[in-house]
DNA sequence: ACCGGTAGTAAGATCATCTGACTACTATCG
DNA sequence: CGATAGTAGTCAGATGATCTTACTACCGGT
């Protein structure tokens, strides 16, 4: 392989000075590329990978659309344009919400519930590679840690909690 | 606060099972905030994120269209069209690979160079807050594991070392 | 009852990305 | 040296993702 002078600059040296939304994006890209590959091995063609992002999120006993517009920071249109497309596929279904009028939830079909057991296997064959990459404790470490992130750098967390 | 049924499972209890994708989106995108909010502080109102993407992921000696495509794992198609668009606003510029007669070098112009300093601080500052949340210990330990899932969650990487 | 706030939908516009195709250059091999 | 497979970057067309503005109907507090 020929190496030139836009590529040499590519090699470990940099590693450690990657700025950390690179960093994150990289493993963050893997898990979004796992779904979508379990998706498509399942023959789950149809749902494209906003559409994935937004069902991943909607909870046991169903969301609003302004819950997970908030949850994937979106708009409400575009979550609810993404909602939109998930029901006509036969992902979700909509019923309204017995606690307010306006409302509707959103809640898997069985098509949804399925689908979803076709991305879990995915994404943890993904995660059992990084578990033997860094071992058990970082990986615990990480999960930790970001989660603790997520107490203030979450947006929706924060408005929930007050912590704005 | 009205509390309904739809919002009473997002509290604390859900915390630790997030998914690992949905907790790597979150800071990842509050950096990504961060940038957007850094630019626009200082007038930079004509960067869009994609573009700021491909921005990030200039070497200093320059980069080609290829590299920074494989980087930020779009198409190189996609990535040209974002140079394109940088090149037009001024933060970028295209001269002749010396190595290669087919290829050009992407480099940060004085404008590209100019914005990054505004995106710099930006990013640090939320980075303190973390820092300040979570501990220099925890904070060190993140971009280590970051970095070592890098080695094998990067298809840039592992194209480029062969790990593939 | 009034009013500020909110849930969700409609409409229009722009950004982001992909696939297929092509030309020109590079590196390797016989 | 010539042939060939592979690569860099550009063109063209199409689609997905997202935002802003606007509006109607419902909710909750005073």
């Amino acid at each position: 392989m020929h190496v030139d002078a836009s590529t040499s600059a590519a090699g470990a040296p940099d590693a450690e000075e990657l700025p950390l939304g690179v960093l994150l994006f990289i493993p963050y890209r893997a898990l979004e590329a796992a779904t979508m590959d379990g998706l498509a091995r399942a023959g789950y063609t149809d749902m494209t990978i906003a559409q994935a992002r937004i069902a991943a999120r909607i909870d046991p006993g169903g969301s609003r659309v302004t819950r997970l517009a908030e949850a994937a920071q979106v708009t409400k249109q575009t979550a609810g344009f993404l909602v939109e497309q998930l029901e006509r596929a036969g992902y979700v279904e909509r019923v309204p919400d017995p606690t307010d009028g306006r409302a509707r939830l959103v809640k898997l079909a069985a098509r949804g519930h399925a689908a979803r057991q076709e991305i879990l296997p995915a994404l943890a064959e993904v995660e059992a590679q990084w578990l033997a990459h860094i071992g058990p404790e970082r990986m615990a470490h990480l999960r930790e840690t970001l989660t603790m992130l997520r107490e203030i750098a979450d947006p929706f967390l924060k408005d929930r909690t007050g912590l704005k």
